[in-house]
DNA sequence: TTTGTTTTGTCCATATATGTACAAATCATA
DNA sequence: TATGATTTGTACATATATGGACAAAACAAA
């Protein structure tokens, strides 16, 4: 029916991500998106749009793969919050130092660079983090409602705690970058909050 | 004895610190700084030799009047412990939530946009962080060796968790604005790990 | 007033960056 | 093989960006 693409478009936006992830939004020109991506100014504005649109997909596609991901679609079983809040923190640090080149976390760095600067994409990336907070709040919600989590707990703002020692093990893990000790840091906070499965097979 | 210079020094410095707070470190070029300090680029090398070197007295300025900076000058007392902690957490909530244009934390934003990017500015970065874990970690010592704080504490784990968070809040201030939810995340993490001073007068 | 020092303005050459416009190229289907 | 849809290459005009070179300007001290 019409000219097919000469360039892979999943693997394009796959490519994209990787280069917003490192260097940051504002860092990467159309033009050095283009030629990272093998095509022409021209094919970038017609495939994608802007560079905004581009940046959007990217996100949405790193969101599918984050480490935190696992809050978002788990069908959360009684008596397993506590399991699955410290396997996902566990993850995150995992693949955090696993990282050779620390790029960190993408959605967090792009908070950081992006919130209360980008008109548009700022309220995108406040969303995705208030809806983080949202979605942990439930799952404690919930612990509570079945018993596995004492009453005494409010689930709002261990919620908030919770979220703001991931946020920091995203940013902190650009410095230290021992698994042990990103680990070390995130068990203590667990293990405060009470919210730490001491019995996972390694 | 020479041409003096048209435009104050320390203040160059202060704008300029503001700009890369805002932008970030890449999105500020010598020409757009230059343009905002009101000199020409000419007189940008002239006077500071480069964007990094600039950077970097802009960083060291933020040094002095970045909230935590209360942990590096503190002359301790005996049973202050959890009091300089708790307060310095209040202050930098507070800090946080009264920017108008919820800039962050320069520090922390620079190193999530330069660590492991940058090669002359990133290791600075770097120490800067690692060196107040070390600070931490040593008033938490400080505060066994005096009796306040428990046996059972491990000052290294615990000084990892409290910069955690501490790190943690001056990114998620991007998103949450208000003061109150941004001091309920810090204080239930406090509060969890036992380093709350609860008796302070508001 | 002369001297010496430093700042400042201007020019250089070159590279990057933007988004649009339009013609040429490419393919599946009719 | 014609048709239609879409991608792609090139050109456009303009703005930004780099750092260095060098002469002109401004001032204090001799």
């Amino acid at each position: 029916m019409a000219r097919p693409s000469k360039f892979d478009r999943d693997e394009a936006i796959e490519t994209a991500m990787d280069a917003f992830w490192r260097a940051g939004y504002q860092a990467c020109s159309v033009k050095a998106l283009s030629e990272r991506l093998g095509i022409t100014r021209s094919s970038f504005y017609n495939a994608f749009g802007s560079r905004e649109a581009l940046f959007r997909e990217a996100l949405a596609r790193y969101g599918d793969q984050a480490p935190d991901q696992a809050f978002a679609d788990a069908q959360v079983k009684p008596g397993e919050v506590r399991r699955l809040i410290t396997e996902t923190f566990r993850a995150a640090c995992q693949a955090r130092a696993a990282d050779p080149d620390a790029r960190g976390c993408f959605a967090i760095k792009s908070v950081a660079e992006l919130c209360s600067r980008d008109e548009e994409l700022g309220p995108i990336l406040t969303d995705i983090v208030r809806a983080n907070v949202t979605r942990l709040e439930h799952l404690l919600a919930f612990g509570k409602e079945t018993g596995e989590l004492p009453e005494s707990l409010d689930p709002h703002a261990t919620a908030l705690a919770l979220k703001t020692v991931l946020v920091g093990l995203n940013v902190v893990c650009k410095v230290i970058r021992e698994e042990e000790e990103l680990w070390l840091s995130a068990r203590t906070a667990l293990k405060a909050l009470d919210l730490l499965e001491e019995d996972i097979p390694a």
